[in-house]
DNA sequence: AACATGGCAACTGTCAACAGTCTTGCTTCC
DNA sequence: GGAAGCAAGACTGTTGACAGTTGCCATGTT
């Protein structure tokens, strides 16, 4: 039943799970489903066509990134960030990113990594032409390139499961406002910082952007 | 069926699936379930008395905190650390708590901190003439509370997430080897700090402290 | 009108069964 | 004797149904 016309092309053969865990979180990230709202397994899993049991294990996870939280009788709901929150979140964000920084400044050759990065950063530039959403896509790319680039699987990883909240408080404060902080020349400078192998500077050019992000999305 | 005994005294009702998540995440953190195995979901729903679906609920859980890993098939296995991997989830682990110690130098009012601190402190110290097993809770307890203090609810979720991992790196190094590095001493150099606010310090002795907990666990 | 109560509807927790796929080992044919 | 093919087994993906609990609403009582 579900194995028909799928996979003609590259296309993965995705689980109907990870197929509702993508498009729940999607809903969520972009205010299509407002935040509270309390999510029922019966009407979710008619929405999405897929059983109840299928739609349980990808609640879980998205529980697990915090994107719904739990109630008192194992009701559901969409997490509502206020800007304590959102303040904590990219403080989060700052730590992790900083040690990716301070990873990267570690290593003996830095050649492909900043390439790498420069490669982000054109794709930044790029999309600094298009709509908001590019541009969004593009500076998250960037910092996750700057995570997984250190080879520390549990970094990007821990970063990944941050990413739901970040898109979150970027929802929740405006795409406008956060496009504000998402200048080619900041991202530059910490590119900068750590092909020179300063680790310090790198650091705290990644907290200082993150501060002033944070600022910029509570207003 | 599953409401009988339970609750006579302040026993919260935990559901399957949590009993089913807390035993899998022991079994595994302790070694009960080697490193690298295959977890069969109809062996395990049958061991454990439950069903597959329950059972795979909490499997998402661990998945999410990277206790276990999917292969190929969407075969699940408990991950497996090499000396790398300890090193990797230690500076992670490192990051997040500097973030916690700094947060709470950054706090008006830090007595009531330092006094659950010392409180932590205490445990650990009781701790210190009993098992092994004793001790490394009331480590991970007193690194715990660090998280938690700075109310910093998404701080406290990523430390979380890592918990067991932390359980994982110290299984695999071997409860002795890693008892080592749990002196009373070094963790109140740590509270010490944060009681006077210096955040470069405090934030410095939990790096080194992370630092040689990682290198006596890999070496 | 305020209040107790009995029953109904809405949800979540849990389970057993069906379907599809990959592996494996055996059989059969050249 | 070896290779192609075939059939059985082992697992995971997915589903629909049943059970238990909670909250609400209508109904009757004082």
């Amino acid at each position: 039943m579900a194995t028909e016309s799928m996979s003609l092309l590259g296309l993965e053969k995705t689980s109907l799970r990870q197929q509702a865990l993508a498009a729940l979180r999607r809903a969520i990230t972009t205010g299509e489903i407002a935040p509270g709202t309390h999510l029922v397994e019966t009407e979710l899993s008619e929405t999405l066509q897929i059983s109840r049991g299928t739609l349980r294990e990808a609640m879980r996870q998205l529980q697990q990134e915090g994107l719904i939280s739990a109630g008192p009788r194992g009701r559901l709901s969409v997490r509502h960030l206020d800007a304590k929150e959102i303040c904590d979140i990219f403080a989060v964000r700052a730590a992790l990113e900083s040690l990716a920084a301070r990873e990267l400044c570690a290593l003996e050759d830095r050649a492909q990594v900043i390439k790498e990065l420069r490669r982000a950063l054109e794709e930044m530039d790029r999309a600094s032409k298009d709509g908001l959403e590019e541009r969004i896509e593009a500076d998250l790319n960037f910092h996750r390139t700057l995570c997984g680039l250190t080879g520390n699987e549990t970094l990007l990883h821990s970063w990944g499961s941050l990413e739901g909240n970040i898109r979150m408080s970027i929802m929740f404060a405006g795409f406008e406002r956060a496009a504000q902080n998402m200048s080619v020349k900041r991202h530059g400078e910490i590119v900068d910082a750590i092909e020179t192998g300063d680790a310090a500077k790198a650091s705290e050019a990644i907290t200082e952007h993150m501060d002033g992000a944070a600022k910029v999305l509570v207003g």
